[in-house]
RNA sequence: GCGCGGUUAGCUCAGUUGGUAGAGCAUCUCAUUGACGUUGAGAGGGUCACAGGUUCGAAUCCUGUAUCGCGCACCA
């Protein structure tokens, strides 16, 4: 026996060692496994973003994605876990500038934009070799021969050549749209970024005209000359739809137009509208509807603009007090309530949105366009369909299934509220809009040959470049035979978070380049929480950085306490507590090792086991496939249980407490096939606690004598169902 | 407002197709030079949020209520 076990086993040296030993194998790599493996198993790991560092989430996810690839590796799959990192446009340039204004005190527009890519750049090189040695740290099993980054230069063509065919076949298009303007990053945003903040404000009721309307934003009404209510509202029967009425409004007469329309509901407020086009959506829509006059108020700062007359150049806030000042003045301040409600903000940056008209790109979710070639049940090839239809049917015929099932729901109430997806971004790291304008002329995709073109000065969202992930990793567009094999994948595991911004944005994606479902299974991890429930954030000072933490204990103990009782979709709480114990567990893994090899030093290997001893051998066999069913229904957190269940409690409290007395007793036949029994349930516990812990299993694995090769591929006791 | 979840032991949470309520931690008792610096055996502790219903049988299925959390839409 090796002297080594007489110590407390040491995740500290042992765990760097053993990834290295892993690496050097090239065993990550699919096409270097042993054996015949005509059946891939993929999983796409979603890349952190290149701006920090790992947390709590991401080691979740890591260690979920690492049981699930190990799991079946060992089962004779080609398995495939391709690493990646993503540049994260928006989070990206806002770290960056940050840090920029801080230490040098200068802007963007200082530094000019090749400049700041520049910079940019350079900060996330350094920060993807931080993320990638991090990722290795938790004992990730992924290939980092195909390693890829959402800003390189495959996945830039990828990019522009996904913009192009959308393009070609109507699906994006340029125009004058209400946006999401995010007046303090100076950018659009999608719907998806912007997070609601309670706030209590005033709502007023003002005299306009004959009427009475109400208004949160008096600030946006000087060009209010549309007067909008409900076709069938008898209190305005009088009023005729286009009829013209001059009214006294803030700065002086103005006169009014009767829209009647039914979006306006009669029981809200007077039943009484003014609208704003420039800076609302539905009203937007409304203006859109019946051709009236849009006109800019706010300005791209948020100050008010000429039309606001004496109040042009003020700030909103400054405004709104002075503009109720003067109606108040003029009588036409009917009365002011409290109003509760809930005011949109970008999520990265924390500007109050401003709706603004502006010429953006846009995916189109409702046009119809055919796909020519489709494996998607439920959408035939050459048949007209809608994304919006593509993204429903991928998941109602189960092509797709959301891990908990539940989340279906949820993703179908997002698609039903689906406008079309405004993908241009007014910053400067990222894709760049791949759209060249000379004259009249327009080039989308390449640039054309030829002199005088220029290019579209924004970028595109970055869910955009990400939405192809799963394909655009493995060389499409190019017919590379990555994709012929690898693609569709099997797993997307991801935090619920994002299952908009990014799952949906996947399925439409491979869905149109493809015409196949971008995996088969969503599996959603809940937030991790510390032990109080709150969410990690800087400001509470409360975050577990997962390696610190795997400094500590280990990697195995980290892992096994982020899965255990950890059910999909669900939030957890994480505390040092849990993490200990499960360091304690590798530990009486390392003694029952010690006690095993202590006790069979001259086991013979032929020998008979006793009826007693083979129910036994049976019992540890029913686990496995017990355990091998919850792996294949995602039922990580039981399975991982019943191991360290039966490996402490039944393993070490029952069976080994038996063998003491066996081997102290007299009987020669029981002694020998208890010593088979022992090491032959050791062997299979390690297979089977592998894919949870995986370096002490490993180490002990190596530490054997009768072990071959690496644990990491020793065959696993249970076949893949062919239905799996 | 619409939708989705949670409510089970002091705490954190499991409970897969309905079949005697479970784990870890905590508490208490006992044992212990032992494979274990990190041990074992045992005990106490639960009207499974509440009210109805279906069923031979409900933590589990159905209806409703309360309460907490989340998502979406936000209404001029």
């Amino acid at each position: 026996m090796d002297s080594k076990f007489l110590k407390p086993y040491n995740s500290q040296e042992t765990e760097g060692r053993i990834y290295e030993a892993w690496e050097e194998s090239g065993l990550f790599n699919p096409d270097n496994l042993p054996g015949d493996r005509p059946t891939p198993y993929t999983i796409m790991m979603p890349p952190p973003n290149a701006t920090g560092v790992l947390h709590m989430g991401h080691a979740l996810g890591l260690t979920v994605e690492d049981v699930l690839i190990r799991f079946k590796r060992m089962q004779g799959f080609a398995a495939l876990w391709l690493p990646g990192t993503d540049h994260a446009a928006i989070a990206t340039q806002a770290r960056v500038e940050k840090d920029i204004a801080k230490s040098e005190k200068k802007s963007r527009h200082d530094l000019g934009r090749e400049e700041l890519v520049r910079r940019i750049d350079e900060f996330v090189e350094g920060s993807r070799s931080t993320i990638r040695s991090q990722i290795r740290v938790m004992g990730s099993s992924c290939d980092w021969s195909r390693e890829a980054f959402t800003f390189d230069e495959k996945r830039n063509f990828a990019v522009n050549t996904m913009f192009k065919r959308m393009y070609d076949a109507g699906l994006i298009y340029r125009g004058h749209r209400i946006v999401n303007w995010d007046p303090k990053g100076q950018t659009t945003i999608s719907d998806d970024e912007i997070v609601y903040e309670e706030r209590k404000d005033k709502f007023y009721y003002l005299k306009y005209g004959p009427f009475v309307i109400g208004t949160a934003r008096p600030e946006t009404k000087f060009g209010d000359k549309y007067v909008v209510m409900h076709p069938d509202d008898a209190r305005y029967a009088e009023y005729a739809h286009g009829q013209k009425l001059t009214v006294e409004w803030i700065n002086g007469p103005i006169e009014a137009t009767i829209i009647k329309d039914e979006a306006v509901d009669p029981g809200f407020g007077t039943g009484v509208m003014t609208i704003t086009p420039w800076h609302s959506a539905v009203d937007f829509e409304l203006a859109e509807k019946h051709g009236l006059d849009k006109e800019q108020v706010i300005d791209w700062y948020g100050k008010l603009l000429p039309i606001a007359g004496e109040f042009a150049g003020m700030k909103i806030g400054e405004a709104r007090d002075k503009i109720i000042e003067k109606l108040s003045e003029k009588g036409l301040v009917d009365r002011i309530e409290d109003y509760t409600h809930n005011v949109s903000t970008a999520e990265r940056t924390g500007g109050v949105i401003e709706p603004q008209i502006k010429l953006q790109w846009f995916v189109d979710t409702e046009k119809e366009f055919a796909l020519d070639h489709s494996e998607i049940p439920g959408i035939a090839a050459g048949v007209p369909i809608t994304l919006k239809k593509l993204l429903r049917t991928a998941v109602e015929s189960s092509a797709i299934s959301i891990v908990p099932e539940h989340f279906n729901k949820t993703y179908f109430h997002w698609i039903d509220n689906l406008r079309p997806w405004c993908i241009s971004r007014q910053i400067w790291y990222g894709h760049r809009v791949p759209v060249w304008y000379r004259g009249e002329e327009i080039a989308v995709g390449f640039l054309p040959p030829g002199e005088g073109w220029t290019q579209d000065e924004d970028t595109l969202d970055t869910w955009f470049s990400s939405g192809s992930w799963t394909f655009s990793t493995l060389g499409w567009p190019e017919a590379t035979k990555d994709l012929a094999k690898f693609h569709p994948t099997d797993v997307l595991e991801t935090a619920y978070e994002i299952l908009f911004f990014w799952v949906a944005r996947m399925i439409l994606m491979s869905g149109f380049a493809l015409g196949q479902v971008p995996f088969r299974t969503v599996y959603l991890h809940g937030i991790i929480r510390d032990a109080q429930g709150r969410k990690f954030s800087k400001s509470l000072g409360n975050g577990i950085d997962p390696i610190e933490v795997v400094g500590k204990f280990g990697a195995d103990a980290a892992r096994m306490a982020l899965l255990v009782g950890n059910t999909p979709g669900t939030d957890s709480r994480m505390s040092e507590d849990k993490i200990k114990g499960y360091k304690h567990f590798g530990n009486k893994l390392w003694n029952i090792t010690r006690f095993i090899l202590e006790n069979t030093d001259e086991s013979d290997p032929n020998a008979p086991l006793t009826d007693t001893d083979r129910a036994l051998r049976d019992e540890l066999d029913a686990l496995a496939a017990d355990i091998t069913a919850d792996l294949d229904a995602y039922r990580l957190y039981l399975a991982s249980e019943k191991i360290y269940h039966y490996i402490w409690h039944r393993l070490a409290d029952v069976l080994l407490e038996e063998s003491k007395v066996i081997f102290a007793g007299e009987d020669e036949t029981a002694k020998a096939s208890r010593r088979v029994l022992l090491v032959s349930l050791l062997r299979s516990v390690l297979i089977l606690l592998h894919p949870f812990m995986p370096f002490v299993t490993e180490e002990i694995w190596q530490n054997l004598e009768d072990t071959e090769g690496f644990l990491m591929v020793a065959p696993w006791p249970v076949p893949a169902s062919p239905a799996a």
